[in-house]
DNA sequence: TCTGGGGTCCTAGGACCC
DNA sequence: TCTGGGGTCCTAGGACCC
């Protein structure tokens, strides 16, 4: 049995926790770049404004319906996000962390402890919901299911059915029946606009329809083995487990850094300034993940709007002939790359960094003839005193910038145009709250 | 030289998610 | 002027190898 646990517009519930005013009134988080919306209110819902909404279109509502914009800050939202799950790993034997919003949850087996003593899963996800807000002050909703997906489509309605009091548990097939009869095509786990488009040109209204539709139809026009897997687990046959997060974060298979640019570029070396920074923070994740990475990819992107749309981005790859997670070595790489994509004359908007490949250190260290084993003393492979030293040295930079700040010590390539001014690649954030839980200057003083 | 099957690796692209 | 960022998984095709 799984359980979804989902925080209610999460990055807005993040500022209301620290600006208790916000209660009750529409609010917006803007993307970065304060480009468009990415999280609502319910009020700000009421309003009829949608997700991604670019913000100069809605600007003007905005402002009518006093709604409260703020630009958006992931320091808080990680740090508010960590706090929830150390609560849920710390009261459930398993937890995988989903996103910086959502957690699955291994119910399997806890039903039988649970009764009578300690009430049904039903009385279980409310004690979660209830500890939740009152530790982390984050409303969340909870769904409870035999599959990942049902367990997504019981959240969905549990958050909308207030009746409900912000869990449902689908315990039975009759109750499993009824909640497939309520949710559109589109609002499932894994369809997406394509798919609900194709699915309801073809009569499939409700998530209901589509439990019922073959394995080779979903095979043939939902992705293949993908749809044949989305279309069992709506059927109640588990497809996927659960992946437990061993120490409470999120291990990515993939590690990447990219921004639109606050303005267009076409010098190569603002570019590269922009890139030079982002591998700096991509690395920093990877070493924080503790593994090194094997490919690298840089790609420059052109404006996706306006009269040149499409055919916008060009992209490089290098597999790195020895795993690294050493920013100098990274950027070395990553400059090579650009060299191969850049246009002269072009305009760029956005560029970023990948980093996949992702193995942990010694994986790759044997030793001539293959040996795992350590060699005699003073004769380790020179790659692995390499890779010492140069370990040693980012963690140096990592407990600098931990301790004083990001970027107080970065490379030179990073840094913006001599002799200081703005640096060109930085975007807006004109409405950014304070890091209330991260930053001693930002704690709040109360009077 | 041609033929065939099977495996791996890489790339590009497409769909989806939050 | 102004349209996010960071992920996942799968498929198909080509190169190359045995």
């Amino acid at each position: 049995m799984f359980g979804l646990v989902d925080c209610n517009n999460f990055y807005v519930s993040c500022e209301r926790v620290f600006q208790p005013r916000l209660e009750g009134r529409p609010v917006v988080i803007l993307s970065n770049n304060d480009g468009c919306i990415i999280s609502r209110s319910a009020e700000a819902k009421a309003l009829g404004l949608k997700m991604g909404d670019p913000y100069f279109q809605v600007k003007e509502q905005l402002r009518r319906d006093s709604v409260q914009v703020f630009s958006s800050n992931y320091t808080l939202y990680g740090d508010m996000s960590r706090r929830v799950m150390h609560y849920l790993g710390a009261t459930v034997p398993a937890v995988e962390i989903y996103s910086i919003d959502e957690a699955f949850l291994d119910l399997g087996g806890l039903e039988q402890h649970l009764t009578p003593y300690l009430g049904n899963l039903t009385d279980l996800a409310q004690r979660l919901r209830v500890g939740v807000k009152a530790r982390t002050g984050i409303p969340v909703c909870v769904g409870v299911a035999p599959t990942k997906t049902l367990a997504k489509l019981a959240n969905r309605l549990a958050k909308k059915d207030a009746g409900l009091g912000g869990v449902l548990y689908l315990d039975s097939g009759e109750r499993r029946a009824w909640a497939l009869g309520q949710v559109p095509v589109g609002d499932v786990w894994g369809v997406g606009r394509q798919y609900a488009q194709k699915l309801t040109a073809a009569g499939i209204d409700s998530a209901a329809d589509l439990a019922r539709v073959s394995e080779s139809w979903a095979r043939k026009f939902l992705g293949g083995v993908v749809g044949a897997r989305l279309v069992r687990e709506l059927q109640g046959y588990p497809c996927a487990g659960l992946a437990p997060s061993e120490d409470g974060t999120l291990r990515r298979q993939s590690i990447s850094c990219s921004r639109t640019f606050g303005r267009p570029l076409r010098e190569r070396a603002s570019v590269l300034g922009a890139l030079s920074a982002f591998v700096a923070r991509a690395a920093e994740k990877l070493r924080r993940q503790g593994d090194l990475a094997h490919v690298l990819t840089v790609f420059i992107s052109k404006s996706r709007y306006g009269p040149d749309a499409g055919g916008h981005s060009r992209s490089a790859v290098l597999t790195l002939p020895v795993p690294t997670s050493d920013t100098r070595e990274l950027t070395a790489r990553a400059a090579q790359l650009l060299g191969r994509i850049w246009e002269p004359g072009a305009v760029y908007v956005k560029a970023g960094v990948v980093m996949a490949g992702l193995e942990a250190p010694g994986g790759q260290q044997l030793g001539l003839f293959g040996e795992a084993a350590p060699l005699a003393a003073g004769l380790y492979p020179v790659g692995a005193a390499v890779e010492g030293r140069s370990a040693q040295m980012m963690a140096a930079l990592d407990g600098l910038n931990a301790r004083f700040g990001r970027g107080t010590v970065q490379l030179a390539a990073a840094l913006g145009p001599k002799g200081g001014g703005p640096v060109p690649w930085k975007g807006q954030a004109a409405w950014r709250t304070p890091a209330y839980t991260t930053r001693l200057e930002d704690l709040m003083t109360v009077n």
